[in-house]
DNA sequence: TTGTAGGCGTTATCAA
DNA sequence: TTGATAACGCCTACAA
């Protein structure tokens, strides 16, 4: 039904030859030619057919993202951010992006990748939330396959990746608040699988350690990257007999749960408690107080990723593998003294 | 390089024929052949190549969706949720979800949409953020293309659309904050060109007329779907000679802003003043103090969307077109009175 | 500068 | 129950 180059060619008498050769622009084809040819193209709406094309060129210029979603319907809620990046990135460079969902470590979600790898659905892939120990990272490696990580795993392996050093910048984290005098620091946590985890709770025990302060374990909560998780391990923390004076959490989600639990104990964030998340979700500025966190620019990081990705699948050398993103440290009321203007 | 359907025919000495009838799983070949066949694909790590399937089947099974990303990288706050329902839904019938963001109105969203459906990228599209007068859904009835909307725009035409009644339940929105006595509300509204500014105002006037209550046009402002927007927005009402009581805001991002102006003009939102958003995005339930607000299950309105679409490009009778979906008014404490515990 | 022809990997038609 | 064969629409040696 749609319009093919057949179309395009018996129109203007041509073969579709050069038709198609018109239309990608080579140099051996006559101005007048080339003219006519697109012109016709575009009256008659023609535009190459993408299955055709993927099957000669062996490429389907498209990049792939599986998104981690956890139970009914959870997602990062700097999700939309990513996407947008990768996104647009991707269309700068003629890339279509595909997606899915699926749970981290379901049968589906292998499906879904053994799909998209063998069935040459996308020529690589964007992955995320990394575990220690990563399926994903060893099966593309042994494919061969191309693929960009955020962090990396545990895994051996040569591989692109952009990183946020969370041990480094969540030790920083640490050390804003106890320059502000806090001793009771309380860490809320996630799954140990996560790579994101084991490094910032790394941060959390290393500045402890650096600052002489002891590591109490009824300070340590784990939660699943949820506000409402973050909303139960503060509760734990704040009914202890000896309470924290300050909480920091492994992402802003859990710390905004625990802005709302500190609410509902009538406990003021920012004199009496301070409370630090990691991330900088949108909406980490217009929580109550405002959130102190680090701030990662996840669009930015999201374009970076892309661009590694298309040089690997360019098979271009590969440059630096390993990149890393500063974020910023941004200081808000949670974590500072009454600000009552 | 990627083993073919080839391979797995010479490997078991049968004809590439069978072998793919037997992975279809047809009832005309040998429950042996069928069993064999499906083993040694397995083994051998086959899976179809996705574009000569395409090809040759004429169709992609891969639905589309073009986010309107207005300006560097803003975007929906629900685009998370909204993306992992058409993604579960889509995976759930064996389809694949392609994302891509354009401005809206751009000559890229145009090229984006073209090179979709004419070169059957996808087999279907969603589309959300309908303008008034929307090309895109001129351009898809006429091309005859499978799509399905958010709300409709005012084109005329039959297409399928899940909606949510804006200005019937921004009417409800108006009516709990009249009935705590509210006399002067005031109105942040978005672009006029788009259909949720047309309905959710709309609801906002009616209410207004029904109750006896003068429209003052110093009351309404227009923003732009931002936390920013609704801040500056609300400066402007906040210090005007005889501000209003009350401020209904178009969408939740918008009144985010509201509530961090209000807070840095010392104003107690609850008690002084009245704040009201629409959408219910994540993060709206954890505003200080939380946001009363009108709840779309945006989840669910994708895995519908999905639904709707999958029927259309199947060629299924239309069923039910326009299907409503109801939202939740949720009142929190943003427009009631002190609540203190 | 243009045209001919072969094949990318599948599925579907038809015959065996 | 299985196999040979012809497309699907495009790109690209190679020939003219």
């Amino acid at each position: 039904m749609p319009v093919t180059i057949r179309d395009v060619a018996k129109r203007l008498n041509l073969s579709i030859t050069t038709v198609s050769r018109a239309m990608d622009g080579y140099y051996d084809v006559a101005e007048e030619t080339q003219r006519l040819v697109n012109q016709t193209a575009q009256e008659m709406g023609y535009v190459p057919n993408q299955a055709a094309r993927q099957l000669r060129r062996q490429r389907s210029d498209t990049i792939g993202y599986l998104l981690p979603s956890d139970t009914p319907h959870f997602s990062d809620p700097y999700v939309a951010e990513l996407v947008a990046g990768l996104g647009d990135q991707a269309s700068e460079h003629g890339y279509d992006l595909l997606v899915a969902t699926a749970q981290p470590g379901s049968t589906a979600e292998q499906r879904a990748y053994e799909r998209w790898t063998h069935g040459r659905k996308v020529d690589g892939l964007i992955i995320t939330r990394l575990r220690l120990q990563d399926w994903r990272v060893q099966y593309l490696l042994q494919m061969g396959f191309p693929f960009v990580t955020k962090e990396r795993s545990d895994d051996p392996g040569d591989y692109p990746s952009v990183e946020v050093d969370g041990k480094r910048w969540f030790r920083l984290l640490m050390e804003h608040l106890i320059a502000l005098g806090h001793r009771r620091i309380a860490y809320i946590g996630a799954s140990a699988e996560l790579k994101i985890q084991s490094d910032r709770s790394t941060g959390y025990r290393q500045a402890l350690e650096a600052e002489g302060l002891p590591l109490i374990p009824e300070l340590i909560q784990t939660g699943n990257l949820s506000a409402e998780s973050g909303y139960q391990a503060a509760q734990r923390l704040l009914t202890l007999p000896n309470p924290p004076t300050a909480i920091a959490c492994v992402d802003d989600m859990t710390a905004t749960g625990v802005l709302h639990a500190a609410h509902d104990h009538g406990i003021e964030v920012g004199s009496d408690l301070a409370v630090a998340g990691f991330d900088g979700i949108l909406g980490s500025e217009y929580t109550q107080p405002p959130l102190t966190t680090v701030n990662q620019p996840v669009y930015q990081i999201a374009r970076r990723m892309v661009e590694l990705l298309i040089h690997r699948i360019h098979g271009e050398s590969p440059g630096q593998q390993q990149i890393f993103i500063e974020p910023e440290l941004v200081i808000r009321q949670s974590t500072q003294g009454r600000n009552k203007n």
